[in-house]
DNA sequence: TCCATTATGCTCATTATGAGTATAATCATG
DNA sequence: CATGATTATACTCATAATGAGCATAATGGA
């Protein structure tokens, strides 16, 4: 066969492009997802205080090729399903160089083990407590950032600043009766680092003062990059049949339900999930039934591959014409 | 203000990742769009046969700031908004060295100055002949691409491998009755080069025989990175206010329409998408009347920039709970 | 004045959504 | 063994969003 370079392009040398340019280190980041029960759970490293991640090499085929062995070397586990997130860049520290970080978001299923609580597993929502709402507001929203995020705004010169940050913290967190956006992830971290709320701000600005929103921090832009594909899988999951990598080869529709409110944090309405999910035709019953602890069994259901070629794509939000 | 810094994360030194890793060029590549009456363009340089583009470098403050730079120097054109793309990576070509890509799409909107034709703007339809369905399907589909694809799926050894060539080619370019769908632009123009059809692929091959699809071609991996772009767009523009970054500050819901109809290669039904975008309040009026040359006068509108604040995101597709 | 052309208003059937209500199976247990 | 607690599934119903048209309103030019 002759398929395309995996992401990678030929690039003949060209004058314009090619050896004039510096020399950068290139970093290779995973955000490795599984879910475990009703815990959504990144895969991380180094007493969880980082993402599996390595430098880009010669000797690696590709970007993802390269990804993989890391994150195999660090943790050992197999990537799966993977997809880009985005490109960083920073400013130089590193000596005589610049870096830069192109990271990815990886799904996989971990099956349970019983017994055996892989440390490396971290539920995401150690690093983001408020962004759990699945048995509500968190009460650190009202009770502590809603205020911080105020004496934030407070502070701003004048005026127009000022409202301009109350009104960012009243739609990114949903304060003044404002609608939770479960999507807003990365503009909810990238506030409160602004406000000097998270502790990568004040090791970035060596400026002083405790850390005032919990969560763990992370090393680097870690967390930033996790708020990265938190934030995409949020997303994404909305419209395309992204769960489904995530959950072992025969599920209950309860559990395909559970997975999902893990991921975005909140709950769904039972009967219209399932009303939704069969609708849209993404499941077929396996013929068995779930041998499980309480209530009336329910019915396996298997993910239908064929989806995937059927509509590569969901569906339009303009009025195309047919014809 | 500590704003965080853009595209530009801390990655303090760490024995794992800093130095160890090969140096590699990092290169910055913009797809730069802007619509003239009923043509999707795109701004190219050295003869159309490629994108804006040159080497990040240690001068550059971000990312964004070095493919700023490159594409003004190379063409003359500020950058308004932009989003990455893709980062592209490719096997060893470059000698001592590897080379990324990190792609950028921009939106501008091209003020039409009369005569001045401006030779570096390029409907991307001379790239993508296939993709434009404005005036129904076009003949070279059914009467070239079809047959050659069909061809090229045929000399598959097994019967596996031809069912499935098949299959994909019938998804992606709507053959056999198929709904044709405009946001798999990527995919048409690999499966293409897959097939050996486009001037790319012969090249990249070093293979021979004649580019059998029409179209031009471009250096390097550029018009996979235009079609990467193209895809990118008309996905977004369904549930993004992104049109509007190419529309002036005042305009007509025709000119709008039109916009739109050229992105996405097809039709709307007039009425409907009037509907869809004064119940999404996305335009208010302005107040004044167009002053065109035929037809009945059409309102004004601008943007109703308060919409940015507003939903920041779309819309659910989950039957989230309330409370 | 009549027509071609574009703008706008409205209708109508079909689907999709948001919120519940009503049953149906299981299991643990008194 | 009947009773709850618990989870699975079926339906209902009002409202909103969509897909397709039909109808009417303004203009400029022939």
């Amino acid at each position: 066969m002759n398929p395309m370079p995996e992401n990678a392009a030929d690039r003949p040398p060209s004058p314009r492009r090619s050896g004039d340019g510096d020399n950068v280190a290139v970093d290779l980041t995973a955000v490795v997802v599984a879910v475990t029960g009703n815990q959504p759970c990144v895969l991380t490293v180094e007493e969880a205080t980082a993402l599996p991640s390595g430098p880009f090499e010669h000797r690696h085929r590709s970007l993802q090729a390269g990804l993989r062995r890391w994150v195999e070397q660090q943790t050992g586990h197999r990537l799966g399903y993977t997809e880009q997130l985005y490109t960083f860049a920073d400013r130089d520290r590193i000596a005589g160089g610049r870096a830069i970080s192109i990271s990815y978001l990886g799904l996989t299923c971990k099956e349970e083990r019983e017994g055996s609580r892989d440390p490396a597993w971290r539920s995401w929502y150690d690093y983001f407590p408020w962004e759990d709402h699945r048995a509500g507001t968190p009460s650190l929203l009202p009770g502590l950032l809603e205020p911080r995020l105020q004496a934030w705004a407070e502070e701003a010169e004048d005026t127009e600043t000022r409202d301009e940050r109350r009104l960012r913290a009243a739609i990114t967190f949903g304060f003044d009766g404002r609608p939770w956006n479960e999507e807003l992830v990365l503009q909810r971290y990238e506030l409160l680092y602004e406000a000097m709320l998270v502790e990568e701000a004040m090791r970035d600005r060596a400026g002083g003062g405790p850390a005032l929103a919990p969560g763990r921090a992370m090393i680097a832009d870690h967390r930033r990059i996790l708020a990265t594909g938190i934030a995409r899988l949020r997303t994404k999951i909305k419209y395309r049949p992204m769960v489904f990598e995530l959950m072992p080869p025969a599920f209950t529709l309860l559990q395909l339900q559970l997975t999902v409110e893990a991921l975005a944090g909140r709950l769904v309405h039972k009967q219209n999930f399932r009303r939704l999910i069969e609708q849209q035709e993404l499941v077929e019953e396996t013929g068995e039934m779930s041998t499980q602890t309480r209530g009336r069994p329910a019915k396996l259901f298997r993910f239908r591959q064929a989806v995937l070629m059927e509509r590569t794509v969901a569906g339009t939000r303009l009025p195309l014409m047919r014809s």
